[in-house]
DNA sequence: CTTATCCATGCCAAAAAAGCATGCCAAGTC
DNA sequence: GACTTGGCATGCTTTTTTGGCATGGATAAG
């Protein structure tokens, strides 16, 4: 079996034609140089320079020899630049998982920001409960993961990290009773009914939000359990009920809803993100987008 | 720069998943495989592998890198079989050049003979004059010649192999006086005018035609000098004259054409062939055959 | 005829690789 | 929860490979 080193030196004598230039362009000795491609040369089975009075030439053989191997060289420090890309986070796929109450509309500035900085890198998103996106991540079938706490199956395998709070809002009807007021509490909601996301494991913030009414010794009235919360905030606007959302949902700025603050202390949305133990280099780059992001 | 040894340990061991199963496949020890994969690494600056409990799996940039270098074993050998079979005279193509009295025709059985008795080769095919031939195959342009003797400008790059002799015959336009006769000696051409083919350097064919009839006394009338020995015998089966042939060219069967063997002993034409010092092996292979079937 | 150039070879030293024994870590087991 | 087991890494020694130096032989140029 040929070494590459044996296939530098032939390619550099056969470009240069001359053993001994060779040797002073490879910074090696002569013999040394005449011993591994007369090596070459025997594993090969064939001549590959003819040996003339002044310096050597290549064979027809040795010729259709050059041909073909010239671009292993190439090849190779290719894919190593290829891995060692994707090993530094440079390129790749980075396969994020967002919550349905993240919308990937207010991950829009993030995402964009992650692909300035990473020209090379493509994002695989998908929006998933909460509870499965711990078990993707953990199971290393994605990369990062951005959630709504509660969540209810923690695993060894994840962390998280947690992205600053926001305020929860209410989103009512524009004719609604309550929407001449500037904000709400928990309180005022007691004879409404919740129009809310909620999925078998009632984890994030369907979760909270049940905590919440509790808290203030009401079971919440649920008029529809939608999976997808764009179209809840839809019903909404039909007028089916009213909805608790986190402060960045309002941007959906959906016409025929009026979104108002609830000013109850514990009122507080906490979104995080899940990373597995050895993050990849683009989701480790992406939670630091993320957090200098949201801190900002 | 990763050796090519390391690149077949690296393979097997993201085939099999394990170091000490590939160990055993590729007949090594254990730790030999380890140090060897853990330089590449090295080299290459990321990891290739995942290090876990039950043996080992490949990192996003290992399975990257995998997929390129996978190639290189197969382009390698696939260059080294090419090499070989142009070295072993298997493949390639072997440069033929024939001098105008000896046509293309009557080289075709040995022609399709070479070409089945070696499948991947290629003939380029040239007919030139007999002493530019010998400079062709001495500078190496080609590969083997077939000229008709005697050659004026010998070569010392160059060895001629003399092929069995040919008699000579004589075309006759089919009207001509001479043509109710069975044979012809020299002494009958005296009145006649010879087209014949020559070249500025006068040797082949049309030096020992010359000779001949020097010998017998006369100068030739030569009526017409052509380049090309087909159209010779056109200019004869027109009327032209006669035209003295080697015995194969008969084979041309022209119509309008006579053909008569002259009886005289000299009249013998020798041809050979031209080859290197140093020939290849399909030009080996090819008056090898050269010579058996012009034997036979 | 001499000289210069260039490649091959013999010999020795240095470097690289392999083998052996062993350590360490994690997962499965009782 | 201690123990066993499977699997990779590491330290050390031996073997193999490779490179350097000196030299020989062949060939074209002067």
């Amino acid at each position: 079996m040929p070494s590459l080193k044996q296939i530098r030196y032939f390619l550099t004598v056969a470009d240069l034609g001359s053993f001994t230039s060779a040797a002073v362009a490879l910074f090696v000795a002569q013999p040394a140089l005449s011993r591994q491609v007369a090596q070459l040369e025997e594993e090969l089975g064939f001549a590959l320079f003819e040996r003339e009075a002044r310096g050597v030439s290549l064979t027809p053989a040795g010729a259709i020899y050059r041909d073909r191997v010239i671009a292993i060289e190439h090849l190779l420090s290719a894919a190593a630049e290829e891995g060692e890309q994707l090993a530094s986070g440079e390129a790749g796929v980075l396969r994020l998982l967002h919550s349905s109450s993240i919308p990937a509309s207010s991950l829009l500035a993030v995402i964009q920001h992650f692909l300035q900085t990473c020209p090379k890198a493509h994002i695989d998103l998908d929006r998933i409960a909460s509870e499965m996106q711990v078990t993707e991540v953990a199971s290393g079938k994605a990369d990062i993961g951005i959630i709504r706490l509660p969540v209810l199956r923690r695993d060894a395998r994840v962390r998280f990290i947690e992205l600053p709070a926001e305020r929860l809002w209410v989103a009512l009807p524009a004719a609604h009773a309550l929407a001449n007021r500037d904000s709400l509490g928990m309180n005022d909601l007691q004879q409404q009914v919740f129009v809310s996301a909620v999925h078998r494991e009632r984890g994030g913030l369907a979760r909270l939000v049940t905590d919440l009414c509790l808290r203030q010794g009401f079971v919440p009235r649920t008029a529809r359990v939608v999976s997808r919360k764009t179209s809840m905030l839809n019903l909404v606007a039909a007028g089916l009920g009213i909805a608790v959302i986190p402060e960045r949902m309002r941007t959906l700025d959906m016409t025929g809803i009026a979104f108002r603050p609830l000013h109850d202390p514990e009122a507080i949305a906490l979104s995080a993100l899940v990373l597995p133990q050895r993050p990849t280099p683009l989701a480790q780059s992406f939670a630091d987008l993320m957090t200098q992001a949201t801190a900002a």
